[in-house]
DNA sequence: AATCTGAATTTTGAATTCATTATTAAGTAA
DNA sequence: TTACTTAATAATGAATTCAAAATTCAGATT
């Protein structure tokens, strides 16, 4: 028995999935580029890592959605197209609902303080027409409830979806009117986390996520103009 | 300009995939256990490859998480344990209650001929009181719904929860009441989607899920009797 | 000039090697 | 005998090396 008391051991995250994090952020943060090439050789240099690691990251985040890999040939980070877009907002809308019935069972009275905290910064901001403050904090939102929900699995497998459409739904300017819509949404959220009404909860939030779902679809649309030929 | 015609090109596919879907396999069907250590080594040799694919597979297979990787003291199958049932199932009834949502809206008369040409050889085998050759069946139906609802994305997440609790599945035996509650339950799937009524089969293969979380939980409880110190 | 062929280069796939960390075993002291 | 220390062994992490495939580029032919 040594004199230490509970001292917490040094973290040291393998090289690889400190790799995938940062890579994943790269694609993210549109580092990476969608429909782009990933050289490997050159990726490496610049992260001043061998292939090893590197080849082993692209691999989980080709599982994770985010790049294909071409046998031979390589990886090409996704390009998110109007389909991947119908097939992951219905997903992330049975996710978010299931987040809000669950949630509405298991939030504690300090988490819904906290949450109701989050929501009146939000609407600050929302006041100061501040768009990214407000996107901060919305997104802070959906996270306290994603965490009152207490479901590790399925908070990760919405996060792996949120990431593949997150810079499209930054990129997808709201219309004032859209911006209100969210914001009546959203108190409409609160209320009922209130009154711990998880169907209503789920409702809400299904219904919230599909008109954002309308505002990026809208978007797109205008970037990437029928490729019907 | 050649003169062949649209001939498939070769695909051969990568070390790596092969190994992960190789693994995967090997762990669903138990030939490595839960909570066993993964001896890299060991493994190689057994399979006739090099670590360097060998490390690329675990990686992909800790990140849908049936594996879980120990910095510096390497892999270890998941064990599942009942709060990982827990987290598990509701996720899953989630999923299935979309997949039964889309199935409705977009299956085809084929289609549906065909879940209902599966549904009698399921019934043949039930009133045969043949579980293995019922359990291949069933799984066959939800094959098709999943199929039917044309979302890849939502299939294969699904696919990555089922076989983390597909050894529980099939373990956990059925007693006769509950065996013909679940026939009952999948006649009310048929008739449900008869009707296109999308919203009736969602909240129907909810129940019918939540329904078989009972049985499995009940076996599980039984297998891991309260490790409650 | 344009296109096709084939060699040279680059890039990816996989095995091997080296370095570091964990585990085991042996030896010593209480 | 038991517990602790330290050396030996084994396993994992990562870089390097080798092999195979794809791409690029130069030259030849029409």
């Amino acid at each position: 028995m040594n004199a230490l008391g509970d001292v917490a051991s040094i973290k040291r995250p393998s090289l690889h999935s400190e790799l995938t994090d940062r890579l994943r952020d790269m694609i993210v943060e549109g580092v990476l580029t969608a429909g782009e090439k990933v050289p490997e050789r050159a990726l490496c240099e610049k992260l001043g890592v061998s292939r090893t690691p590197m080849r082993e990251a692209l691999k989980v985040l080709a599982a994770e959605g985010l790049l294909t890999l071409e046998p031979n040939r390589g990886a090409r980070v996704r390009a998110i197209t109007l389909e991947d877009l119908e097939e992951v907002f219905p997903l992330m809308g049975a996710l978010e609902a299931l987040a809000g019935e669950l949630a509405c069972a298991n939030i504690s009275n300090a988490q819904l303080t906290e949450l109701k905290k989050a929501h009146a910064q939000m609407m600050t901001h929302y006041k100061a027409s501040d768009m990214p403050g407000y996107f901060h904090h919305n997104q802070r939102i959906h996270e306290l409830i994603m965490q009152a929900a207490d479901n590790p699995t399925l908070s990760s497998m919405y996060q792996s979806l949120a990431v593949r459409v997150r810079q499209a739904r930054y990129l997808a300017n709201m219309s004032a009117e859209r911006w209100q819509q969210a914001v009546e949404e959203h108190e409409e959220i609160i209320d009922a986390l209130d009154k711990r009404d998880g169907q209503l909860l789920g409702t809400i939030l299904k219904r919230h996520l599909m008109n954002k779902f309308a505002t990026v679809r809208q978007w797109l649309e205008a970037q990437e103009p029928s490729d019907a030929g």
